[in-house]
DNA sequence: TAAATTTGCTTGCATAATGCAAGTGCAAAG
DNA sequence: CTTTGCACTTGCATTATGCAAGCAAATTTA
């Protein structure tokens, strides 16, 4: 279904195989800042993904161990997608993304009070924010 | 050609509308860090962009103001394509991919030095290498 | 100065990815 | 034991991508 072929041996490359297109951020975005950890929450977002996109992504994504499914505590109907070690350190990236539009694109207010308080000192941010993350990792993972 | 349609107020998502897809990055990254400012060199990268897709990506980056189009000192049959300083901005963004690359994926040896040196000091690297990018700037450009 | 080459595209067409609606199978709730 | 919720899958239309060829203007070569 999705390639896995690299184009180049280019780091911008490779990672754009990974996660260069329009979805797989934002799923990761949801997972970051949304607490959100279903198919169905990742469904409910704003620019409405379509389903088989979705499972597809998720399916990429975990392959390329940027998330992992997890049982889910309250019910086996439900599953539990979290992000990996690898996953989390996609932070800084999405940051710089917002700090990037948040100098040339117009956003929401909440967001950009979000954003402030990451430029104030972005490396705490990004420590505070992997330490909440890394909570959640699976058990598997927790070796890191 | 291009959809200019926001799928949401996201900054990612917004900013994924303008350079989330498999080559903007690619591009940009060639104006950064390989001095190719002209069609041909862009196609002559590793990864292989077809014709049809440089052209309409380098159409959707001018349209975003990512880029712009000069005219070459050398001759009118060629075309000069400068980041302007909202691309240049961009280059936060790939050196932390090029950071998250480094950690989880297989780096040519040359570029791991480029990035050993980027993360000593990441702020003067940028400033640095914005420095450098500035001085290509287009004349309309050049008050900011 | 005429012919060949370079440069930056455009066009046509095959293939692949995406989007949308509907359907399926399993788990849990009523 | 039927209904609902959840996580997908499937089929099909639409759109994007990839590839090869073509093309006009500028430049070089003969």
């Amino acid at each position: 279904m999705e390639k896995l072929k690299k184009r180049s041996g280019c780091p911008i490359s490779c990672s754009l195989d990974i996660f260069g297109d329009k979805w797989s951020l934002l799923i990761i975005r949801d997972m970051m800042f949304s607490q959100k950890s279903t198919y169905g929450d990742f469904l409910k977002s704003a620019e409405g993904i379509a389903t088989n996109i979705l499972a597809s992504r998720l399916q990429g994504l975990e392959e390329n161990k940027v998330i992992e499914k997890l049982e889910h505590p309250d019910s086996k109907a439900k599953v539990l997608y979290k992000l990996t070690q690898k996953g989390i350190d996609l932070l800084p990236i999405i940051l710089e993304i917002h700090f990037w539009a948040d100098k040339y694109l117009t956003i929401p207010a909440d967001i950009k009070a979000m954003i402030k308080a990451a430029k104030k000192d972005k490396d705490a941010f990004v420590k505070m924010m992997t330490k909440e993350l890394k909570k959640q990792l699976g058990k598997e993972n927790s070796n890191s």
